[in-house]
DNA sequence: ATGAAAGCGCTAACAA
DNA sequence: TTGTTAGCGCTTTCAT
């Protein structure tokens, strides 16, 4: 410690998610993210430092205490105070899929136009009438349907982008988005994407597709429509997001983003000494992964038989 | 820096794995291990620090380095310079999966009983001649078939007792050991399971069963008899260790080790304030996993219908 | 060359 | 209560 206080260097990076640390052990996108940014770290002869901060505790001393060059800043609301202690230490910092904070790099994809791509996928299927399921949206728990505003307000910019993302593909077909039913989960879990799942349908059964936010959501959605004896995707259409390994093998359309580059693109910008001066901002490619969850909706393919 | 100085708390846990960085989120028996200790250590609110330690460098510095109230070490060698390093530092330490020590506490499971176990349901399908497929033994690289001798003075404590336990169990049955084939991996992939079980094949055409020391390794072995044209169980038993999820979608045999509660069982060690007298010492049980892998050879199949 | 001393930024103990 | 000071263990600098 001596050492470090001396030398003005701790020899590791300090990874920010606020989520009990565990969770970086148990969901595939974040094991993906955590592989990359560990590459990069080893790399450079650097620790990874896995910081606590659950997001029921409001405890930033973690923060302050955490003997470390820099952070990785990695989904966290972007009112969230274990951010705003981050930024207050003179550490370089990169955010991962963070709004635009001005000052610090940044790494991301654009959730909007691949939520975009994915809807006019499900829009030139024929779907009209549809359902989502959203990860947390703010700090607070509210596992329950949500209001426009709270759409709209939502902390988290990933869940917010890919929300309006849909909202403005939908949009252009003359879909008005206040009547789609969004259900959100504060955890993020197979058994939440059952469960949300489950409401949107009682809230309307009409819906041909739900449109899940992530993949580990759409997994816990399939399994709650097969309970339902709905057939996926002659009977309701299916998506996801992330690409994770869990999804392909279930044959799941969703969008494939990088999550093992992001990781890595991150911890590099971070251990990047040169090019300092202004601040950076990588943005990654992503891929509509067209599975089998996805088809006409059995009203628009009998509309292409019979004319409408 | 200098609070953690000053009070002598870092706030963190150090964990070191003689492997790069990267491989914690890499292999899901590893994965379950840190999801574990993770959460040994949200629960004391302990950030848990990665030590960078590549098998390649002898780079001890990182260990001397490392801002942390204690380390938990797992699964290096039992030669290891890093662990030389840890054992210097005042800080207490919880060691997995290694030797006993005499002045650390120690977590584990009893691989040789484990794998005698195993060894024992082959037996009793008729297995008397069969291979082995090995992780890393040493340091050194060394990617082939090993003799006896370095079996026997292998410095990996959970391959050294996983292989005794086979030859301890075989030998019960009049196995000479010398002369079954057991080749050794360095890269703990399923590539490296696939091209060792070619190496043992092309050695000994005539086995009936391949025991690997993990599942990794065996779903490689798995993927390496198809390709030859072998089926498995009929013409080649083929088992694994670990008990990963993977490994149960394949219905591999193999032996089940409650990782989880290892990585936990090692944070509640270290992070339990009280209690430090003498060493303790926590010995977790394990499972015989019989799946769809094992079966009696065709040999002794026969044998039963017509007679020896 | 080798050795002595200052100081990194904070906290805990002590003094007023 | 509030204010002051010594010192955690190392490195770096400066003097011998």
């Amino acid at each position: 410690m001596a050492r470090s206080l001396r030398t003005r260097k701790a020899g590791a990076v300090g990874l920010l998610l606020t989520e009990n640390l565990s969770y970086a052990f148990r969901d595939p996108a974040a094991i993906g993210f955590l592989e990359g940014l560990a590459l990069a770290c080893e790399d450079a002869g650097q620790g990874l430092l896995l910081v606590p901060a659950s997001p029921e505790r409001e405890d930033v001393a973690s923060v302050h205490r955490a003997g470390v060059d820099g952070f990785v800043v990695y989904s966290v609301p972007d009112d969230d105070p274990h951010l705003a202690a981050v930024l207050e230490r003179p550490v370089p910092t990169v955010v991962c899929d963070q709004p635009d904070l001005g000052n610090v790099d940044r790494v991301g994809i654009d959730d909007q136009a691949a939520m975009t791509e994915l809807a006019r996928h499900l829009i030139s299927l024929g779907h009209r009438r549809i359902g989502v399921v959203c990860m947390r949206l703010a700090r607070d728990r509210n596992d329950g349907l949500v209001t426009l505003d709270r759409q709209r307000s939502a902390h988290f910019h990933v869940q917010r982008n890919r929300i309006s993302g849909l909202e403005q593909a939908f949009a252009e077909v003359g879909v008005d988005w206040s009547t789609v039913p969004v259900a959100e989960r504060f955890d993020h879990t197979t058994a939440s994407g059952a469960s949300a799942a489950a409401q949107v349908l009682e809230r309307d059964p009409q819906i041909t597709a739900l449109i899940c936010t992530s993949d580990i959501l759409a997994l816990g959605a399939l399994g709650e429509a097969q309970r339902r004896g709905l057939r996926v995707p002659q009977d309701l259409t299916i998506t996801g997001f992330d690409g994770i390994r869990e999804a392909e093998q279930a044959g799941l359309t969703t969008v494939r983003q990088p999550v093992l580059e992001k990781g890595r693109a991150a911890g590099k910008l971070l251990l990047d000494s040169g090019e300092r001066s202004r601040p950076r901002s990588v943005v990654l490619p992503t891929e509509l992964v067209v599975g089998e969850t996805s088809a006409a909706p059995r009203g628009a393919a009998e509309e292409r038989w019979f004319g409408p």
